[in-house]
DNA sequence: CTTACTTTCTTTACTTACTTAAGTAAGTAG
DNA sequence: CTACTTACTTAAGTAAGTAAAGAAAGTAAG
């Protein structure tokens, strides 16, 4: 195979279906190579010619669309108390979906959770190509295999490789942030940008970063964005520090203000809260404004650093966006350096299932990425690409 | 030419004489590929048989090395009211510097500009592969050759394709920070680091950020630590924001204070104000207690988001570094998050000689450079170099 | 001082992944 | 019906790598 090859893939995976020409044109290949690069393709069953366009005065274009259901992949979700995944077809398209209560603190949490996929893996009908899982909490970047997590109280579980082995499919994790920057720019409006940044609010406050249309790692991590300081001398946070962002703006912080003021009880939940703010100016002011102003202020800093087209915000804490907008927007701009504010800004509405998305999206991105990866799980989820539809193509 | 022999000459301009044995290894490359493209580069005469390394037990390897005298590069430093040069060979040894008045705010300052290098350009025997041009501004990412600076009061002047037309020579403009960066990544410690950024201490306050071995542009540009926020509703800034580093860590800021305070007269350098603050606590602790403080904050905050494995220190500014270092460096641990605590820290001293010497290097990082510019300046710079000796091959 | 071994570099013959050139296919426009 | 576009295919060539084999130049052991 060519390398070519992949990148026809991926193109056609991202930009849905199109003409030959079209890819010759737009990766800078020649005629032959898309001919010899589909033809694989097609051999292998997957892409299929799925319609004739209109013609612009010569020949129509033959479309080339991806055959949906020659892989299928599971991405998952983790939390403290349960687990949502759901299963994809090649296009991205939800299969089914599922919750399962799971708890991650117990001693044979990775056997519980090597259950509850099993179970779903049993579901699949043809080719599985991996199964994702986002986690909330750091992957280390040796291995892609062991993760560190304060909110599920894992520390240094290796469950990329235990689950592997007993499921003998490859396993991707990643931090959960970090997925949805690969959804973005898989499938995103992060297509056709370069540099961009998303930010999630919720219990914490993450930040994926995408670097020359690749997710950036860092040499020892990258976008701890909850963990920025925006008060010097605030109060101290899970991680040590002390003035953190995410002790003033991420969720449970706002609701510890929120209950400490006397507004809510203990037991109210964020949406209760939003809507009580969202009904008193005075309450909105009092929990809000101190967070957007603070959140506005870190996220121009680190643009005015990294210079972004593009920002996403997501999580679960943006259905009460509403309360931040106005006062987060004019504290952003007035601290970002007026040479750079030229970036756009994207509000995500996101649910549940949709973090058990971005989880897929690591395992198309593993078999669609034009690097090889040193990681042996995302060269295996490749390897399963190709030969997923092997047996069919030996009757041509 | 084959892709890898860019790969190799970088490398051996880099890493000094090496073997092509070793090249092979460390380029992941086969050992015919090596032979084929020293051959063309000897051919070219960029390349020479340096020495016999000692056998290990079996044939002892031949050092390949740079032909020193292959190329030129000017590389000047522009500042106010002047500019400083040097011009070196392709090992980067300063063959001589020049030092000469310049007014950057005359109607004219692009002809006297283009003058004063005309003298020089006229000193250089062999082939000049370009020229560089470090400048305290903004240059324009899409033709790399208009600048804008608040220090020269240039507001959109076409300074490279001017100067690049009158001496018909490639012209290499770049953010002096930036030259900084590329310098480290070249010949510095940052050779082995993919992840790093530099910082400058002086009349402003810069970064440098170098990522997947790269420079790292942004979209819309990209470090300016100076005008991140440091303190909010702090003091009005030069670029129309509040509270900017700047305002309180830049040199000029520094003096003020010191000023306003009493304990200097307007005229005292800042060498003069160092030395009072080295000699009275207090006045130490008045001084560079704050500022120190911020800046550790500051870069702290970009580690969290960066995680970079290595960042320099330099400019002006640190002349004075032993007033700054206790406090920044307690404050810059107490706000990085535990796990990216292990970037390493260097402080490099330096004077008006060596930012020249950092224009020169973007000149050579493009010659040497993997990435085909979409630059017209630096593929001609490319060219020449391939081309150089060639009358001298032709004999062979 | 021969023989065996190691390491470096070169040569030859191949493979891979593209290209250009020339043609075929299938439409529109006059 | 003919000329012109645009899309795709086939065939042949080229560039840049590899692997295998061997020559060159040393060390080490008998």
């Amino acid at each position: 195979m060519r390398d070519s090859t992949n990148e026809v893939l991926r193109a056609i995976a991202t930009y849905g279906p199109v003409s030959r020409a079209q890819l010759a044109r737009d990766l800078g290949l020649s005629g032959p190579t898309l001919t010899q690069a589909t033809k694989y393709l097609f051999d292998r069953g997957l892409v299929t010619e799925v319609e004739q366009s209109p013609s612009t005065g010569g020949r129509p274009a033959t479309l080339l669309g991806l055959v949906a259901n020659a892989g299928q992949v599971l991405g998952v979700k983790l939390a403290e108390d349960h687990a949502v995944g759901v299963c994809v077809n090649l296009q991205s398209e939800i299969l089914w979906s599922f919750e399962e209560p799971f708890s991650s603190r117990g001693d044979d949490a990775v056997k519980e959770l090597t259950q509850l996929l099993r179970k779903q893996t049993k579901l699949i009908k043809g080719q599985l190509l991996g199964i994702g899982i986002g986690i909330p909490g750091v992957v280390s970047p040796l291995d892609s295999s062991t993760a560190d997590s304060a909110m599920l109280s894992w520390n240094k579980i290796n469950v990329g490789k235990q689950i592997s082995d007993a499921l003998n499919t490859p396993v991707l994790l990643e931090n959960d942030v970090n997925t949805l920057a690969i959804t973005e720019s898989l499938y995103g409006h992060g297509r056709d940008v370069s540099n961009f940044l998303t930010i999630t609010l919720g219990r914490g406050i993450g930040m994926g970063l995408v670097i020359n249309g690749e997710l950036y790692a860092g040499s020892y991590g990258a976008g701890e964005f909850g963990h920025v300081n925006a008060i010097s001398g605030g109060p101290e946070c899970e991680c040590g520090k002390y003035g953190c962002l995410e002790v003033i703006a991420s969720s449970p912080a706002i609701h510890a203000a929120a209950l400490a003021a006397g507004y809510i009880s203990r037991s109210a939940s964020m949406t209760k809260l939003w809507n009580i703010a969202r009904k008193d100016k005075k309450i909105a002011n009092d929990l809000f404004k101190k967070p957007a102003e603070l959140l506005g202020i870190a996220l121009a800093n680190v643009i005015n650093v990294f210079g972004p087209e593009l920002i996403f915000i997501s999580g679960e804490g943006v259905e009460g966006w509403d309360l931040w907008e106005e006062t987060f927007k004019k504290s952003l701009y007035a601290n970002v350096v007026p040479t750079m504010n030229k970036f756009d800004i994207e509000v995500d509405p996101w649910d549940d299932a949709k973090w058990a998305l971005g989880a897929t999206a690591i395992v198309l991105q593993a078999s669609l990425s034009r690097s090889q990866s040193t990681n042996a799980s995302s060269t295996e989820v490749k390897n399963r690409l190709r030969i997923a539809t092997k047996s069919e193509s030996r009757v041509s």
